[in-house]
DNA sequence: ATGGGTGCAAACTGTTTGCAATCTG
DNA sequence: CAGATTGCAAACAGTTTGCACCCAT
């Protein structure tokens, strides 16, 4: 049950004045069809579109993905690793938030209502309107503090 | 009423088997002497740093850097902009989240003592050890969205 | 005096950009 | 048909690395 039908794609880039194009509707279906919680690079995309046989750039791969972020279709995510992943940008009530390891990287998952009901009270009290919130929490796993 | 007196780094870097250099010293003293909510690139340090007179190359600053946050002293975080800014990883009660315009950069810091104690929470029971918790909220300012 | 830390310059990685060609509306 | 979008290759920014020298322990 994917949250963006084509159509659904084609009105959103139409109602901002974007055109709606084989290259864009690609990238997203990868990442709609993608579990919770997986996320890609960009090059991580590309390639994946590649091996479908796609032809397409990796600079439009990174042109698309901005263009989504900013249009509140995607979430941008900084990890561990030292380049971005995208995901869906879910409804508030499936965001997961990330606890990541700063020794070994490794990275669990966790929901929690209240932390996004308090970030959608802050916003909406400086005046802005919620794209995204995400909780990161950096610190040592238990494996890499013994 | 610096965080970290000259002896206080010494003995953290000992402590781990570091050695105490100017160099880290110094670092630390600027990042010290930010005012709350100020953070720098290390790039911005490293200009600083030139424009005390001193000597010391950019390398070494993100060396030290990377070993400071390693070390939980620093804190690392990714705002708007295309590179890492860095601040003086204070106690969890001063922590501060940030919001973020995604179409201006537009950045407001706030705190939210609650956010603090849920991700302390969540991270013990993941058996972590927590050296950062930020919430990012990315939105779109009121100017912005008119 | 030993090996961790530094400075320099060169390499690298992920990302962005200019431009001509190609599509969408 | 006009202008948005793409692909390519070249440029770019921030960051990392190899190595010889230096200095803290």
């Amino acid at each position: 049950m994917p949250f963006y039908s084509e159509d659904a794609l084609k009105a959103a880039l139409h109602s901002r004045g974007y055109r709606a194009t084989a290259q864009r509707q690609k990238i997203l279906n990868i990442l709609q069809a993608l579990p919770q919680g997986e996320h890609l690079s960009a090059e991580d995309l590309h390639a994946l579109l590649k091996d479908q046989g796609e032809r397409i750039s990796l600079s439009t791969v990174y042109r698309t993905l901005h263009l989504m972020v900013y249009m509140g279709l995607l979430r941008e995510l900084e990890l561990a690793e030292d380049h971005k992943h995208y995901e869906l940008n879910r409804p508030l009530r499936d965001h997961h938030h990330h606890l990541v390891c700063v020794q070994c990287g490794q990275t669990i998952e966790f929901t929690e209502d209240l932390i996004d009901r308090i970030g959608e009270n802050q916003a909406h009290s400086a005046g802005y309107y919620v794209l995204d919130c995400q909780l990161m929490l950096y610190g040592v796993c238990d494996r890499c503090s013994s």
